[in-house]
DNA sequence: ATCCGACCTCAAGTATACTTGAGGTCAAGT
DNA sequence: ACTTGACCTCAAGTATACTTGAGGTCGGAT
């Protein structure tokens, strides 16, 4: 392919299967071109596009939450530098919250050791409910305010 | 209910719908008892154990990695603080992993501010051999030996 | 005694993230 | 010209993590 990569020379550069890459372009995720035989023509930043969808998600980022990130980037043109610290900008805010969330895990499993989980009303990991019940659906209190 | 919870009561307390929590136990995250009438009969500690549930699986782990971790707490009764504590010793390696990952992508991302992503071979985003090694899964060869 | 609400099971449906298979096209090499 | 391999679409299947619905049981209060 003279102008661009062919979804099998992507796929083994990144080690996503040929219908994963398929699959993200469905979900608009990358946008590649089409030649006169209708095959997909990536360009080079597709690979690192690609690249960063699969770490983002193998460390729990949904699909939209990646799609997301990457409406950062442009569309029609390969990436600058410039793009992906925009990206890296508007992504950190996650990046960070996830981290905080862990941490606070972490250090809640830690403190169970010396916390005397035995009295159950103490306990942070006991009462999810009286921390967090507010901030909406789901298991929250690890993102909000810390007890 | 006399000797324990009901399960409309710790869906209550956790948030967590009582489907949920029929699944949950199917998938032998809990383990309740049943009473005369086969209804499920949860331990205080059970509460905890869900919570835990939420959480980790709100920070990215998915119910089978979970259950090994609840692996770690007693099934016959309500778990001490060392048997949290247990828990926490070994899930703390996967946390520090992923908290790492996660990390490691801020700064990587971070690092394509200044680092001329469009050299290819020299973008971290684009070889990110270290990052795989710890995150283990995935054919990826982007993530384990040099493209 | 009867009624209601909370519980039960089991089957089927939903969303996400893909893979697999059938059936067909296209371009490059022999 | 012919064959091969890489590509195409579209439908259906899989695993995970649940929810929804139908139809039924049980126990405490009236």
């Amino acid at each position: 392919m003279k102008g661009g990569l062919s979804v099998g020379y992507v796929s083994r550069r990144t080690g996503l299967a040929v219908s994963a890459i398929r699959y993200y372009e469905e979900e608009g995720l990358v946008h590649p071109g089409r030649d006169r035989g209708n095959r997909r023509v990536f360009r080079r930043g597709d690979i690192r596009r690609l690249s960063f969808v699969m770490i983002a998600q193998q460390l729990g980022f949904s699909l939209s939450e990646i799609r997301a990130a990457l409406d950062a980037l442009p569309g029609g043109r390969d990436p600058t530098r410039e793009d992906w610290a925009r990206l890296a900008q508007g992504f950190r805010a996650s990046i960070d919250a996830r981290i905080a969330g862990l941490a606070s895990l972490r250090d809640r499993l830690d403190g169970c050791i010396g916390c005397g989980c035995l009295s159950l009303d103490r306990c942070a990991l006991y009462n999810p409910e009286d921390t967090a019940a507010q901030l909406g659906k789901g298991p929250r209190f690890v993102f909000g305010a810390a007890p």
